[in-house]
DNA sequence: CCCATCATTATCGTATACATTTCGTACACA
DNA sequence: TGTGTACGAAATGTATACGATAATGATGGG
């Protein structure tokens, strides 16, 4: 019996599960969850409406995903990165992309890519408008989105993974704090365009080869902010709404 | 569906759910529960002495894994392998299973490289005895231990989808049927020895191409197995299925 | 004779109560 | 003062009851 008071308390809807996973998955692609935070069951359902049983499906099903680890009787955390899988991701990020770029030239669909023209779209204006948030979360859609082109599902569950530490990584970049930065997001958009082209014409070998430099423009700025590991909070409550006083 | 082995114990153990999960994907991989198949609730629930809610668990991590899909409101089907997959499948696993195998060679461990060798004797004692399902199940293992070794955060979920579908498709592999395809098995064994000698040796690129011949092996023989998809059958005709492996 | 609609039933989804494990804290003792 | 132990609170894991939804079969009309 969920009571409305509650200023913090979400609508309970027809479909909350799904609700929860998104925002579960949008704040820790924007680091508002940070890695390595510790998820209390019973807080998250009371949040969400939900009750434990279905609230933990959700846990297992973006464990599943990879944005949190669930350890047996010691609840859920989210995935963190430390330096040995940062390494890992430098290493795989180039081949799955490049591969994936390839694959989605090829297999594309109109629909698909008229989808990927609108969160391109999308993205732009998060630039201009500066909403940093935003705009990780949309370029993040759009590499997912040409994951789902490339129609492999033995290749899309390596992708969405490094697309997730993609993300986290990259949250500076879209905060920039110099015309210099500003140019390069700004660059980045551009390719993002060049990309689309070359997959809307099937080029694969150009998509490709785009996607690396893509890549390279990325990777310099993502080094610098690998950490060690994350904060030690002990527990990450995940104050969306500055009102609510805990 | 399918009456498996009929050691259906009914003891709930320390850790039920652990065992249950791993029945499944050995019944999987097997093939003895066939692609396409519906997974009861209620009935594997009883079976392994479990409530639902921790076999719903089970089942959400199998979905995780890639073996089984979750439908809403229509339960859980074993992953099927439909001819779109197919392809992807043969286009992707060089490509991935190359890659693990060069990072392992950089990466093994001793324990992991001992590891490695003692399922190698197994996979050889079940070839020897006939043993079909259990040099399958440690032929999988074999490979999933290669790609443990790659360290690699980022490619294990693909390779792990790779195996799944490899395994199946390969059980006709150790069920051979004349002495040519019984060479053939030989044969596949030496070649995990000898990618054994060049992981411990650390030589990453002959230990990648030894994994494209390894796998140039299995394709042919793959391919042939690959049906539209799952048996749409209702009743009780499940004995067809194994013994006219074609 | 075929098809559509509705009732029935089985199965899935959710809530809640209970059992078990873990972690923090206090306290006694060396 | 440091350490070990025991207790208690809180969180996780499990079981069961109930509600919701989709499949199934029957029945009536076209």
């Amino acid at each position: 019996m969920p009571d409305m008071s509650d200023s913090a308390k979400q609508r309970p809807g027809p479909n909350g599960k799904q609700a929860c996973a998104e925002e579960l998955r949008a704040g820790i692609l924007t680091r508002a969850i940070a890695p390595g935070s510790d998820l209390d069951e019973t807080e998250l359902a009371k949040r969400h409406g939900l009750s434990r049983t279905p609230l933990r499906e959700v846990l297992q099903l973006l464990s599943g995903e990879g944005f949190i680890t669930l350890q047996p009787n010691r609840g859920a955390r989210v995935s963190s990165m430390d330096f040995a899988v940062m390494r890992s991701f430098f290493q795989t990020a180039p081949l799955i992309y490049a591969t994936a770029a390839r694959l989605a030239a090829e297999n594309r669909t109109i629909q698909q890519l008229d989808e990927l023209k609108a969160t391109q779209r999308v993205f732009r204006k998060a630039i201009q408008t500066g909403d940093g948030a935003a705009a990780a979360l949309n370029n993040h859609r759009f590499h997912a989105l040409i994951g789902e082109m490339a129609q492999n599902a033995y290749l899309m569950p390596s992708l969405n993974r490094l697309l997730i530490d993609h993300t986290r990584l990259g949250q500076t970049f879209y905060h920039p704090e110099s015309g210099t930065e500003r140019m390069l997001v700004l660059k980045a958009a551009d390719q993002h365009d060049a990309m689309i082209a070359t997959i809307e014409q099937r080029q694969a070998d150009e998509a490709a080869e785009l996607t690396l430099q893509h890549w390279d423009l990325s990777r310099d700025r993502m080094a610098r902010y690998v950490q060690p590991d994350p904060l030690p909070l002990k527990t990450a409550d995940i104050t969306r709404n500055r009102s609510d006083a805990l």
